[in-house]
DNA sequence: ATCTTGTCGATTGTCGACAATGTCAACCGC
DNA sequence: GCGGTTGACATTGTCGACAATCGACAAGAT
């Protein structure tokens, strides 16, 4: 069974690399690829079913992307951030969604308004840390709909790098728990800085909730990050 | 004449696809690859003496980025940027060149500052417009310096590659002329707000830069950019 | 015991071959 | 002329082959 305009828009647009590039992303993403591990060619290849210039090309992609390290003749491994490099993310993180709220206050409208109230009431349901698992992918999307509603695709496409280098530190904050209730009355006053159209609370708010989320993160090294 | 250690660190760490990307990004930012070109792979190939699985690699690499844009089965272009995209990206610089003072600020060394001050001294000896392709390099050098003095990696890498997409923009504005002064007074003004360490002053200097080099921009569609 | 050296298998780096696709001009019927 | 078709050429997409390099292990020297 295939979708057939689909199946040709895609050979039509979409070459090999491209594709093993998206899947290798995914299972880094996903963590069926640890950091740090090695990312051997030949095993891709053969489970993609695809020669090793496709592998090759994609893993050069992912490594201009941040996720792939590429040692000459050594392999390609996943990226690891250090607690240094993660904390560099962090500022520049505040900063973004600062922009983001700034960007954003003026412009939202009051379907979208509604849409971020019902993001977070949906994570009120989850404060369970047993939950955390449905409340983390949430809190993820919370925020990038924030930067996609601001309309600025640069914008959007930085802070979407930024996250994905950020996928390690994000899945280890998943083994510990703390402060989601916390986390997700700071969503609340986000949205209700937005709703009021007012770009500096936004922007503050924002930046509030990243450093908060920064201080979580670094405070208890060992719990869960919720930012 | 070889210099042999040097022959020998570079074997040992650079591959020739990583040459390859280092040359072509080289042709794109000094010009000789103009804005939408295509850049055939088997031209580079031979010119530079590799295969053409060096060259493509390469090519993704820029793909991802942001130099260059690759159609299936057409081929590599020179990335051209549009006007809404450059504004856009003047946009997201306006907040990343503000974090750069409100971190710098604080931190600044003596050394630093004289530094700074040396270079707004240098440019200022460049405001004929006759002398522009003097200036042109040195602003660029100055804004860098900046960024590299935070000492934040990350947020030198995410400026760095957004000046290297707005390379067509900035040339662009090469062509014509106008407000180099007025350029390098709020160089001057943002130099003495980082030497007074003083981060809210400092970051709204560098946001103001910013803004007046954008407004240069798309008033005199025409003129030079100098932000 | 420790260090050096030689060897081997695994893995990556690079290349050219072949297939697939796009481009464009010559050609055809009208 | 003119729109459409066809076919040759240029270019890219993908693959597998071969060489270079690395890491580990064994053998030998000190």
């Amino acid at each position: 069974m295939i979708d057939t305009p689909a199946a040709i828009a895609l050979v039509r647009t979409a070459s090999l690399s491209s594709l093993v590039e998206a899947e290798v992303m995914r299972l880094i993403l996903a963590g069926d690829l640890d950091s740090g591990e090695q990312i051997k060619e030949v095993k891709i290849a053969e489970r993609l079913g695809v020669g090793r210039s496709s592998v090759r090309e994609a893993l050069r992609a992912l490594e201009a992307a941040g996720l792939v390290r590429i040692e000459k003749n050594r392999g390609a491994f996943v990226r690891v951030v250090s607690e240094a490099e993660a904390r560099e993310m962090y500022v520049v993180r505040e900063a973004l969604e600062g922009l983001a709220g700034a960007l954003l206050a003026p412009r939202i409208s009051d379907e979208e308004i509604t849409e971020l109230r019902a993001r977070v009431d949906e994570m009120e349901t989850y404060l369970d840390p047993a939950d955390f698992h449905r409340y983390f992918p949430l809190n993820l999307t919370f925020h990038r709909r924030i930067f996609e509603m601001t309309g600025n695709g640069r914008l959007i496409e930085i802070y979407q790098r930024l996250t994905n280098e950020l996928h390690t530190i994000r899945r280890n904050g998943l083994l510990r728990g703390g402060g989601l209730s916390v986390s997700n009355t700071e969503h609340r006053a986000i949205v209700e800085a937005l709703a009021a159209r007012d770009p500096a609370a936004a922007s503050a708010a924002l930046k509030a909730h990243v450093a908060a989320g920064a201080r979580r993160r670094t405070g208890h090294r060992e719990e869960r990050v919720v930012a």
